[in-house]
Order: C-alpha cells, then sequence, then structure tokens
DNA sequence: TAGAAAAGTGCACTATAATACATAATTCGA
DNA sequence: TCGAATTATGTATTATAGTGCACTTTTCTA
C-alpha cells in the first residue's frame, strides 16, 4: 500500500458512501484543500489526519509483515 | 491500529531483528530524534517516515473497512 | 446543453514535523 | 557493579504539512 494506492481507496469508499469531498473535509476536520490533495497523492499527510479521514470513511489500518 | 500500537508493534518488530534504534534511524534515513518519538507514541508522523521506516522493517500497511 | 455542484489549483500564512546536537537516563553484559 | 551501549529528552533551526480563500476546470443532470 502506497500513498497512490491509499488516494484511490479513500476517494474510492467515499464515492461509495456517497459523499463528496466537501462533505467527509467538514465531516473528519481535515482540510478540503488537504483531503483533495490526499486523494491524488499530492501530499505527504501525517498519521493524525490520515487517521481522521479513515475513521470517519469507517476504514481502518493494520501492519503485517511484507509478503 | 493506533499511534500507540503502532509505536509498540515498530518497536517490537526491530527488536526482533536485533538492531537498535541508531541502526534503524540510520538505515531507514529517519533521525534518531524522531524514530524514538515514534516508537513511543510522542509523534504525528507523515506517510512517508513511516513508510522509510516500515519499508526497513519488511513491514507493510493496508487498509479495510473497519469490523 | 446550460447551469449548478463537485473537483481541482494557486497562493499566502500558520502550525508543526523533521533534523542535528548535546546530554541525561536506562539497560545489560563482562 | 561498573562501564559501554542503548534509549530517551531538551532545544533551536529548517522544511513542510495543514489551512483558508479565491478561482478554474470538470462532471452531472434537469
Amino acid at each position: 500500500m502506497n500513498k497512490k494506492e491509499l488516494g484511490l481507496l479513500i476517494k474510492k469508499r467515499r464515492r461509495l458512501l456517497n459523499i463528496s469531498q466537501k462533505e467527509l473535509a467538514d465531516i473528519s476536520g481535515v482540510a478540503l484543500r488537504k483531503l483533495v490533495d490526499i486523494e491524488n497523492a499530492k501530499a505527504n499527510p501525517t498519521i493524525d489526519t490520515l487517521l481522521k479521514i479513515m475513521d470517519t470513511l469507517g476504514l481502518q489500518f493494520d501492519v503485517r509483515a511484507k509478503s
């Protein structure tokens, strides 16, 4: 999972839930400007920012040994 | 998976591989000061910084729907 | 197909992540 | 137990993440 995949996954999930970038930004507490950049893999977000977005989308991440 | 769990997991994995914080910092390209704070959940690292550390430790993360 | 909603960009400003270095505290083997 | 390696902390500086606002571009749908 890299930044590009992560951005696409967030976008896909958001669309699945049928909410706009503006709505997700407002609900999660992340600036719209930043959310757009994250979805398009043009940002290097902190884990806090990512967790805000992922929590709102009902997503979680976990870590494991590379296969 | 939150920041605290992530820090502990990184520390555990590092010790499993039998390398010091200094070694991991040098190899991964992340400052020792930052690595220490991440392991102790006292930092809010960017995804790039996390990926450097995790790559070096042979770890990857993935995202999925919360259960 | 015109207009509105949504998505994306540029820019300036503020907050803070990342770094380096010095030093203190802790751990642990000989 | 003591000395060295390891881990942790304080602080100043630099780089950049996060934000807000104005604006443009793209995407729908009535």
